[in-house]
DNA sequence: GTATATGCAAAGGGTTTGCACGGTT
DNA sequence: AACCGTGCAAACCCTTTGCATATAC
């Protein structure tokens, strides 16, 4: 896959270059993580790469389309592969754990505000906070 | 209904101060409104008051549910009064309008999101993105 | 060899905080 | 009169930017 990678760089005129790789390599594992937590990831194994690297790798691993990312709860962006089906993120408000369900399940609503604004929905962009079950459950404060 | 708000302020031992009211006032009138536009409105009439005292404002507003704020794009944080119901912020990324509709069309979907992962969406704390009518009729990049 | 990426450090925006003064109760 | 709230300034976090060096092509 990395090796798709590179190539998909290279079809964009960007360089392949191993912080471009770490970073969405880092990416891939984690899932949903934001640019400290990527940097953190990759300084176990690579300690020379700075976090501005990382803001600047994102970027342009979001131009060729290989990351996204979605803004959730008040912290920093959560950037994730874009290697399955598009998703919507739950973020809980009480552990912070992030769950997905494929985007698919939000098209009657999407449909429905269409109809009657005429606006074009994309509700993989921003997550959606709340509270996960278990946290609901204990009753537990943000 | 500035008395009313006084009488909410006292009720949670909070002192009705003219800032506190003055911020009010502006979240009303403003209807999605950064701290930053809740500040420039409130100059208009009343220069000497500070950006800090708005953000300490708005969290007591919020505190006693005088005022909500959402996450809407990139930037700060929008807030706006609790009188009428809940509902739903869709902010174009063309033109960076902000529409509105009732909170409860979105019931069905938050009815399937807690069936299949036993969570509780708050689907009115974030924003959601896309484009409106007019934006996505005639193309404009964000 | 050349243009692009990186590391570093500094600047930038938005938000929070410490402190002394001022205002509400 | 007591205490809470404000203004001011500085600190803070996250993100972006300028510049010289390093590196992928």
């Amino acid at each position: 896959m990395t090796a798709a990678a590179v190539q998909v760089l290279h079809e964009h005129g960007y360089r392949a270059t191993p912080q471009r790789l770490l970073v969405l390599a880092a990416v891939g594992e984690l899932r949903h993580a934001t640019p400290e937590q990527i940097l953190a990831h990759i300084h176990q194994t690579s300690p020379g790469v700075n976090l501005s690297t990382v803001y600047r790798v994102l970027e342009v691993l979001e131009d060729v389309d290989l990351v996204t990312h979605a803004h959730i709860g008040s912290g920093s962006a959560t950037y994730h592969a874009t290697d399955g089906p598009a998703h919507l993120h739950f973020r809980c408000g009480g552990c912070g754990r992030v769950q997905s369900l494929p985007a698919i399940i939000a098209e009657p609503f999407v449909q429905q505000v269409r109809e009657r604004l005429g606006f074009h929905a994309d509700v993989t962009h921003a997550g959606i906070d709340g509270r996960c079950r278990e946290c609901a459950a204990t009753q537990e404060q943000p």
